[in-house]
Order: structure tokens, then sequence, then C-alpha cells
DNA sequence: TTCGCGAATGTAAACGTTTCCATCACCGGA
DNA sequence: TCCGGTGATGGAAACGTTTACATTCGCGAA
């Protein structure tokens, strides 16, 4: 108290050398102190603490990690993203990247090549590594990536170079159309997503080779999407108007597998009477559409949380190779598929009811 | 190319003063490039140039803002948001750090006041201004926040302290009970959001104060929910089943909105004819669900773009003066409320038959 | 020719840490 | 009594920038 300063006009925020000062020992201590380190008499550390508290002096960051060269943060590069995905996704980074001490440098990107370039560009440097999501097939855009930093990449179409995570959606769209059949259904159209997408891509493949192996008769009938509701919604539009209508569709995502459901309402089709509907993904309002929606579920927390882990872990150690891990979908089966209504006598299977009760 | 170095290691990131070697010139030169100042002889920027380009070099993040004290990086607390809402806000937060050149430094809370201190305490130093969206109507916790830091709240309930962002959702709520009635319908209930929500109670007070003017003899009918779409079935099955069943129910969100549709739909009470419902912020799902639902559209991007310009300019002049901005919802006539159906002869009016196509 | 001036460039201090190394005090054993 | 060792503390260099100030140079005017 009794270096009293004048009043300066920006209450000059304080250094490690006030606190050293305050509390006659050198800034030295102070930085052992504040970094946990052993080797200091308690009754210093207490009196440091104390100034400390006092100043409310905390570390500048940059200047600490000048030194250190260690910045806790880490860049996270999303598309543009709508929807459940996006916060879901973030809830598992956020989450995970807590854990390890992480500070989450957020970027979304509107497609552009070159504005990936961009964001990359500006994160270099500030970053101790990368987490992106890119799923558009052409992944040439990736090359631009700085070698230097540790990346993983989630639902990727990545060369084996990098470490990735992905969700199996050619294994989730094969369980699904395998569903579907099991239901009965012989005909099944596919709603996909954008053509450019990975995930698109691979649920396409899924469907194709699921109906080639499971029902080799069959041809495959697409219908080109977008992922969004509107184009579910015309591409159910321009099933049920078809000559020769499907016996169930199988959506490349909820959002259209929703928009689909609303064109053949429109329409007249009863689902899953006569046309059955299944999505991808698992949002949470699939299961208060009517009808209920079968779906994929994906788990989006854990796609977000495990490249988080898988990062952490190559930042310590940058030279382990790169892993490339997938996680499973699980079927979700509600009242869209056609599962659950009362069994036309065809196989007498555990028919089990629908969990949600109704009452006409 | 003369000094070819031992390859060591790490390969050492090349610093400014590598490239001042290198083009033979003094590493101020080298940063009035850089920063792009004037005073440099268009020979030597060119020389310069070309000599980064070539060792790839890249201003270390940390060692620069050391000395100018600014970071660019805003800081982003927000709680565990779902759906639409999170990757809208993000988006636009996004877009308007981009124009503004700063990054975003995101965290996303569970609710815990300490953490938010938590949260807060890390990143402060490290932003330049802080973005916080604190929807509990209990806000001591945001005493936490040192007051040196420029902070933007969005739809949170401050005191005229400090700048902030939201969305009118007491208006919103009073257009949408107005509409209803105009709609005819008399007796109106309301589904709430959590009881510790700004925005529910907002919604809620509204709807009251709407309904006491417009409707003095009507009692107001209020179920509890807390946005989740289940918390709406529940509400809607509870309705349904009441001796006095509401001829229209308003939601405090799209999510319970569906929820009630769907608790409607299995108890088969006809919507809109026996009981209308409407939601609130405009969800891109409630155009795809059946019937279509009626709901106030909320500016969810405007309210991050708007958030980060005001925090922009706060951080700019530090001294403005805090202002307090409220963004308002637009009424989106749908088929849930009844405006749509085939008017009973009560008011001639413009009868306006539903964009939608439909067919039965 | 000299002087002064402005533009281009260089020098070096400062930013706030961390950490290597030196110093110092103390203590137990020879 | 002296010596080596141990543990707490301090001094100072280093991290990679930006920028105030000094220096140099060329050129036009006096």
């Amino acid at each position: 108290m009794t270096n009293r300063r004048p009043p300066a006009r920006p209450p000059a925020p304080t250094t490690i050398n006030d606190v050293a000062r305050e509390a006659r020992v050198s800034v030295a201590s102070v930085s052992r102190v504040v970094n946990g380190h052993a080797n200091v008499l308690p009754e210093t550390r207490q009196r440091i603490l104390e100034v400390i508290d006092r100043l409310r002096y905390v570390p500048h960051t940059a200047a600490r990690s000048l030194i250190t060269r260690r910045s806790q943060m880490i860049g996270v590069l999303l598309p543009d993203l709508h929807g459940e995905f996006f916060s879901e996704l973030i809830r598992g980074i956020d989450g995970a990247a807590r854990e390890h001490g992480l500070h989450v440098l957020l970027s979304s990107l509107h497609g552009d090549a070159a504005e990936m370039a961009a964001a990359v560009r500006a994160m270099h440097g500030r970053v101790e590594g990368l987490l992106v999501l890119a799923p558009q097939l052409d992944t040439t855009a990736l090359r631009e990536l700085p070698p230097a930093v540790p990346a993983v990449f989630m639902n990727s179409r990545v060369a084996g170079r990098t470490s990735s995570l992905a969700i199996d959606s050619y294994g989730g769209a094969r369980t699904m159309v395998r569903h579907l059949i099991a239901c009965g259904h012989r005909t099944i159209a596919h709603i996909t997503g954008p053509i450019s997408n990975f995930d698109a891509h691979e649920r396409e493949r899924g469907y194709r080779d699921e109906l080639a192996a499971s029902q080799p008769a069959a041809r495959p009938r697409i219908v080109r999407g977008d992922f969004t509701e509107t184009s579910g919604y015309e591409a159910g539009r321009a099933l049920a108007a078809a000559a020769a209508r499907p016996d169930a569709v199988f959506a490349g995502n909820d959002a259209m597998a929703i928009g689909c459901l609303a064109a053949l309402d429109a329409l007249g089709v009863a689902v899953p009477d006569d046309v059955a509907v299944a999505g991808f993904d698992g949002i949470p309002l699939g299961g208060f559409v009517r009808p209920t929606l079968t779906t994929m579920r994906v788990p989006i927390v854990e796609l977000g949380g495990g490249a988080v882990h898988q990062l952490a872990g190559l930042i310590a150690q940058p030279d382990t190779k790169p892993a490339a891990v997938t996680l499973q979908p699980e079927l979700v089966v509600r009242d869209s598929c056609g599962a659950n209504r009362p069994q036309r006598p065809r196989a007498p299977s555990s028919s089990r009811p629908s969990r949600r009760q109704r009452s006409r």
C-alpha cells in the first residue's frame, strides 16, 4: 500500500513484475507459484498467492505462449451445417476440449476452397492443431493445410496420411436397406444428398451394394436431393407420381425424409401402408413427426469428442502414425418403415408393439 | 541458398529475422511490409515479399499481440443450445466476425454458474471482447465478468450497464396471441419454456398481457414445458384430455409445438379444426410437419451478426455508452392456426388460400 | 557549394512471460 | 571445523514482434 501510483487512464493491467515487487520476491518465484511448481516455500507461496489475489493478477496469455510455444488452442473448421448436426458436434468438441484444457477457435466455411485456405492461413500459428469437417468429395483443398500442424479429419475422404474419424455411412446405409427388405419391401428408392458430399456418396454406395447383395433382381432407383427438407419434398412428389411407385423410400438424411413424408401426405399416399420411409441421422424431431421416423442414429457428440481426443493425442505425440477410426450408427425402428404395423401374416415374429402410446 | 543449416529436428519456424537476413534488410522493413505501411521502396517491398513467400514466413501471433495488445479474438459464451438455434447463431456470428477480422473463441456452457465463471476466467486476457448468451433469468453469474472487457449480451436480462441485443419475445408473443384471436379462437392455452429462461418468461408475459388486453374475459391457461419436443408432447396430452379443451395452443417454441401436434394426432384431435396450434422460432422443419406450423420467425442470424457488430464497435470505442437493441420476429402464417382453412362464414375477409399445394 | 528537408532504412527498446543457471543458507557427516 | 549437498530464491536471457528514434541519402533551393 506504500507505492500508490497516480491513476493512469487505462488502469494498466498488473503484470508478474507488480506481483513480484509487492510480494518482495523475484518474478521467477511468482512464475513458479503460478505454474504450480514444487520448489517454493509454503510460506512464500502463501504470500504470493495472496498478492495475486489482491491485485487480480492474470498471466498474459500472449507473453506466455510466446515463450512456451503453446497456445492451448485448436482450430475447428466446419462447413455451413444446419440443424441438429452443428450443435451436437460442437457439444462433443467443446466437452472434450475442456477435458484437455484446450480452447476452441471456430471458423465456419461456406463451401469455397479459397475461403478454406484463408481460414487455415488465419489459424496457422494461432492453433496447435486443426479439426476439419470437410464433407466435399473433392479434397484437393485440403492440400492447403500446412503439414506441420497436426490435424484430424471428420467424415472426410482423406488419404491415409492424416488421422480421421468418421461415421460409417456406408455400413449404416446397408443396415437400413437390409432392415427395409426385412420389413417386406421389395422396391426401394433412395433420395441422395448433394452430389459432391462424401456422406451422401457413401450412403448411396451402401444402398446400391446392399440392394445388389440382398435383392439382386431389383434395380436401384435414385432421386437426387441436397439434404434439405424441400428437396425431400420434391423427391417425394416425384416418387409418388411415378408410374411404378416404390414400396419404400430411403432418404439420405432425416430432413429429406421428413420433407418426403410431407409430400406423401399432401398427395394422399399413406405411410407406411402404401410407401415406407426411412431416414438417416436420428434428429430428435424424427420421433415427433407422423408417422414417427425410422432412421439410423448417428453418434455426433462422439464424433466431435473422439476427434478432439485424437487430436490431443497427436499434439502430445506428433509422430504417432495416423489412425482412421469409424463410428457405427444405430438403427432406430419407429413407425414409418412399417415394422411396427399390425403384421400381415407373413412371419409371426415377436410382434413388438410400438413403444409410443397411441389411442386410436 | 548459401546458408544451408543442418537439418534440425523440428524445422524451426522462420521468423522475421530470417526474412530480414535473407532479404538483406532490417526487421523493421519486413515488419513494415507485412503490416502494409507505406514508407518502403517498391523495389525493396518486392524483394521482401518474395523472400516471405519463399520462406513461407507467417508472423508469430503471440509475439505480435504481446506488443500490440490486440488478439483479434472475441469470446463467445453460449449455453447448451439445441437444434437450429445454435447453427444459425454461429452462422451470424462467424460471418460478422470475419467482416471485422475477428476470430471466434467458442465456449459452450452447461448451465452451471461456476462453469461460466471458469470459462470467463479462461478467456480473460485472451479475447478483446465477450459475446454472451445467458438465457437464465438469474443473472447474478454475470457479475463475474471482468468489467474491463467489452461485452454484449444476447437475449439476456441485463441491467442497462452493458450493451445488449435481443429478440422481442414479448412483442412476438403478443402478435401471435392477437393472430390466434383474429382467427376466431377464444380460449388459448400457453405451453411455457423452462421456468428460469428469459425468453420463456417474456413469451409467457406477452401471452398474458395480450390475452388480458384483447380478451379480458378469458383466463390464461398455462402448462409448463421446457422447450423440448417431449415436454410439448406431454403438454399436448394434458390439454387434450382436460375437461375444457382450449380452442388453441400457443407453444413457447416450435419444438414443443411439434411435440404437441404429435400428441394431438395420437389422441385423434384434429388440428386446426378441433384445436389450433402455434409455435415460436421459425425452424425450417415447421413447414414440413402436418399440418404445417404457424409460428413467429426469429431472425437468429441477425441476432448473432448484430451482436458482433455491436461488440466490434465497443472494442473500437470502449467508452460508447451501452445500447439495447431489439429485433422483431415475424409472423409466419401456415396451416396449424386455422387461418388457411375454408373460412367459416364469419368475416368474409380476403380468403387467401394456402400457398402449399394439397390434393386431398 | 552548402544547407535543409523528407523519404527510406536501420537500431534497439519494449512487451510479459519461462527457465537455465548462479547464489545463498542451512544441515549432516567426516 | 570444514565440506559437500540440497533446496529455496534471484538474475538475466530468450521468445518474435512493433515502433520510437536515429541515421543515411539524395535533391532542390539559397
